[in-house]
RNA sequence: GGCGGCUUGGCGGAAUUGGUAGACGCGCUCGACUCAAAAUCGAGUUCUAACGAGUGUGGGUUCGAGUCCCACAGCCGCUACCA
């Protein structure tokens, strides 16, 4: 293959500019406390999601949102702000330890060559990063802080009075025994059914398991000894304190579905002939009356001791297959609806009525009480249940006129239900929760979905718990010990048993006072729960930053990452960050003021990129081929920030034939392929106003669109602008270097270098952006628009600030208007001044 | 099933408060340059021979609707028996 001839030198300059800016450190970012650091300056924190630094390399989709937030960075310091704007990497985790295995090498040496790929991968991008800030989570000085703000995490509980976390000291201040504080810390252990993946090694957090699954590992329910972090303490605040946030609509709704609130009450029904009672919850207790029998989620612990003996062999049958079941056959909606009655009665509180008990797995025990109380007439599954097993059906709410009362599941009007009758569902319910406190049955109850946050793993890749057991209770360690660094094993592979890894390091594990390590280790969230925290001030060895840095950079001005972690972590970040905050480590309450989601880009075939599918596209090719700039503006050219969109290569050579076009309008290319200033380009005051007019309306595009994350819009602004300089006979020098600056942020290289070639002083990186003249913009002449019965019938160049009678004078005068209004009466005319006026006729 | 997003030329996509639909780019056509081609520069390009029609479909509001309202359809994403 021959080398294709390049439009202009980019694989001369790219690289050159780029060893420019890491030498004379173009954005490093003084802070406070540095030396430059100007406390008057705005500042403006921009950030990326870092990368989890696969074997793979970066994918197109990184420099999406890569750019998005470079050419942001970039703008803001040319308007004078102080710009936060980091990189780093997401270096723990499960999939860096399987790659190290499949590959036979230590992650951590992995890791390392990983991290080295990505580095030269961003740097060819020519991003605007200041390095000196760069970090990684497996770093020790990052570790260290990483177990430090667990062990904050441990320290506290959450206060229900005031609503936040504080210090566990205070409870034993007040006299609290340590086996009560270990009940409330906000991290806690406990034997819970969790999700356990034999061939991966480690259990999984509820949100991660759809995920490996997807990737061809097995999960299995089963219960284990876990460290849990108490999330859900803080689910109504992870609700409210969304309302300030400028974050997609949709963003903050998955959040809040995720979390899962809802109303309702608690209604305990007595069994019979036992003293249990079974407790439900339900967001209809308007609908007692209609509550015809009862259902125990299969792993209900009340079911061994109320099964009656007859019932016994059946139930136990039923039990087991529902534990052998994968949570994927049980989510199967096409299947039947199965279950067994267990020869229990319960009575229902309000009527006395007996009602059968039975157990089935619709009714799953993570969620509510794990028990329910069945109204066939007006829930859907309830009603399938019911008929299927011939359950009685009674109707308590009334639907209206027309409306089928049996499976009818909205707000309507109660029936046969005594004290409820004729009241509107939303009065009946909180008549019925009124009832039931009064008399001691029940009460109002609200309840979340979101569980706690299942934070331990047994694998080898993560950081380790700051914890030690003594007689069998856990124990922080000291401050001073941390980092604490997983002991260095030959085999860290699963070996398909929950024993985590750590454990085989007997003298890691067995310190010399006889107390034993925790031997489980973080999940990879961990890492990324504070990234941005320590990006302000990474080298800080006393603290995980200083209280002065925190204060002036946070909170984070603009977030951009992919969707995939609306709930994961975005949620942990911001659980993290409310609970540093209680505690007066943090001065915000947020970490992520505005987030926006960068659109998923596919393949050239509309497909989602995929090795199977052959259409995955590498940056590294498209860089070797059309340069670093091409790429960066191709992707900001595609389309709208946040839509997915498919990627075009004719597309990338449309943008890199523009770059060119920006090239020649500065420079001619000589017979030997060495290049001069062009002659057009001349020092002198624009006399063109037409061209200065484009100028400027470009200066007042291309920022107010940048602003707007419109980069698109932007972009062809500044081509429409080159087409102006291209056809001009003269190109003025200071029109022609604003128009530099412009387009800098996207392809800083070509800027600089034409800057530089065409004797350019300084660079255009630390230039202020350039202010465009109101005046430049207004034309003498506007083309009116004349519409007749509202359809476009004539256009009419006129003076800019020609009235009503003018244009309406103009109008009626032109030959084809008056063939439209011909044998008819002008009953109305619309005039927008400077625009079009509407000629309504009949 | 639920929730969210999307639907504009051959393609990616533009269109302020409702006010010229199709900016800009790709592709294509023609011309200039060239022995020729590539590259480049210039002209054209929604459909239709034309009248006209036209922003997924059907209705509505309005002088005027891609934009607002109602109903429906299709595609994509997330979620899934949450009581």
């Amino acid at each position: 293959m021959s080398e294709t001839r390049k439009p202009f030198p980019f694989h001369e300059f790219e690289p050159a500019w780029q060893a420019r800016w890491d030498a004379e450190k173009t954005f490093r970012t003084p802070g406070p406390g540095d030396e430059g650091f100007d406390p008057a300056k705005p500042k403006y924190y921009v950030l990326d999601m870092f990368p989890y630094p696969s074997g793979a390399g970066l994918h197109v989709g990184h420099p999406e949102g890569y750019t998005a937030t470079d050419i942001i960075g970039r703008y803001k310091r040319m308007n004078g702000f102080n710009v936060l704007h980091p990189m780093g990497y997401d270096s723990f985790g499960l999939p860096a330890e399987q790659y190290a295995i499949k590959t036979g090498q230590h992650p951590a040496v992995t890791t390392a060559e990983n991290i080295e790929t990505f580095r030269r991968q961003l740097k060819a991008l020519g991003f605007g990063y200041d390095w000196d800030r760069e970090i990684a989570t497996t770093d020790p000085g990052y570790v260290r802080w990483t177990q430090w703000i667990f062990l904050q995490i441990y320290q506290s509980y959450f206060c229900g009075e005031t609503n936040r976390a504080r210090p566990v000291s205070e409870l034993e201040a007040k006299g609290w025994t340590r086996e009560e504080i270990d009940n409330v810390r906000l991290a806690y252990v406990a034997d819970t059914p969790v999700w356990w993946s034999p061939d991966l090694g480690t259990v999984l957090a509820n949100e991660e398991v759809e995920e490996w699954k997807a990737k061809g590992h097995t999960v299995e329910r089963r219960p284990l000894r876990q460290w849990m972090l108490r999330i859900t303490k803080y689910a109504q605040r992870l609700i409210d304190e969304l309302d300030g946030l400028d974050w997609p609509e949709g963003i903050k709704l998955l959040q809040k579905n995720w979390i899962g609130r809802s109303e309702g009450a608690t209604v305990r029904f007595q069994i019979s002939n036992f003293e249990s009672q079974i407790e439900v919850f339900t967001t209809r207790p308007d609908t007692l009356f209609g509550a015809t029998y009862m259902v125990l989620a299969p792993e209900h612990p009340l079911v061994e001791r109320i099964t009656t003996e007859d019932r016994m062999a059946e139930v136990e049958a039923y039990r087991k297959t529902c534990a052998t079941k994968s949570d994927l056959d049980r989510g199967d909606l096409n299947k039947d609806k199965t279950g067994v009655f267990i020869g229990a009665h319960a009575v229902n509180p309000v009527n006395g009525a007996e009602i059968p008990i039975w157990i089935a797995d619709y009714v799953m025990m993570g969620y509510g009480t794990g028990a329910i109380m069945a109204v066939p007439a007006h829930d859907e599954r309830d009603f399938e249940f019911a008929t299927k097993f011939e359950l009685p059906i009674v109707q308590v709410v009334q639907p209206g006129e027309d409306v089928d009362w049996r499976g009818f599941t909205d707000y309507g009007t109660a029936v046969n239900s005594d004290f409820l009758d004729g009241l509107p569902t939303s009065e009946a319910k909180a008549k019925m929760i009124g009832w039931l406190e009064a008399n001691g049955k029940g009460k109002g109850r609200i309840q979340y979905k979101l569980r706690d946050w299942l934070f331990s793993r047994q694998r080898y890749w993560g950081e380790p718990f700051p914890i030690v057991w003594k007689d069998g209770r856990h124990e922080a360690i000291p401050e001073g010990e941390l980092p604490l660094l997983a002991p260095p094993l030959e085999d860290y592979k699963p070996s398909g048993s929950p024993e985590p890894i750590l454990s085989k390091a007997k003298d890691w594990v067995e310190l010399p006072d006889g107390s034993l390590r925790e031997t489980n280790t973080m999940p990879q969230w961990a890492g990324s729960c504070w990234y941005y925290l320590r990006y302000c001030d990474p080298m800080n060895e006393e603290r995980f930053v200083s209280k002065e840095a925190e204060k002036y950079w946070q909170n984070v001005n603009l977030y951009v990452g992919g969707t995939e972690h609306a709930v994961l972590h975005l949620l942990y970040a911001r659980f993290w960050h409310k609970v540093l905050f209680d505690l007066g480590h943090v001065s915000t309450r947020e970490p992520f003021q505005k987030l926006v989601n960068q659109g998923l880009i596919l393949g050239e075939d509309g497909q989602k990129m995929s090795k199977s599918r052959g259409n995955v596209v590498n940056p590294d090719d498209v860089i070797r081929e059309y340069g670093a700039d091409a790429l960066r503006l191709y992707e900001m050219f595609m389309g709208p920030l946040e839509q997915v969109k498919p990627w075009q290569m004719k597309g990338v050579e449309g943008v890199s034939r523009f770059l060119a076009r920006v090239w020649r309008v500065a420079l001619d290319e000589g017979a030997d392929g060495s290049y001069a200033i062009s002659p057009k380009l001349r020092d002198e005051p624009c006399a063109d106003a037409e061209l200065r007019r484009v100028v400027h309306e470009t200066i007042k595009k291309v920022g107010e669109d940048i602003e707007k994350l419109s980069f698109n819009t932007a972009i062809s602004q500044m081509m429409i602008c080159t087409n102006a300089f291209t056809q001009a006979q003269v190109v003025p020098r200071g029109e022609f270097v604003d128009f530099l600056k412009l387009l800098n942020p996207f392809a800083p290289h070509l800027t600089e270098e034409i800057h530089a070639r065409v004797g350019g002083e300084g660079m255009l990186s630390e230039m202020a952006w350039p202010d465009y003249d109101p005046a430049a913009l207004v034309r003498n002449e506007i083309e009116f628009i004349i519409q007749v019965n509202g359809k476009l019938r004539e256009r009419l160049k006129l003076g800019r600030d020609s009235g009503e009678e003018e244009v309406k004078a103009a109008a009626l005068a032109s030959a084809k208007v008056a063939e439209f209004i011909e044998g008819k009466t002008i009953r109305k005319i619309v005039f927008v001044p400077g625009k079009l006026m509407n000629l309504v006729a009949n």
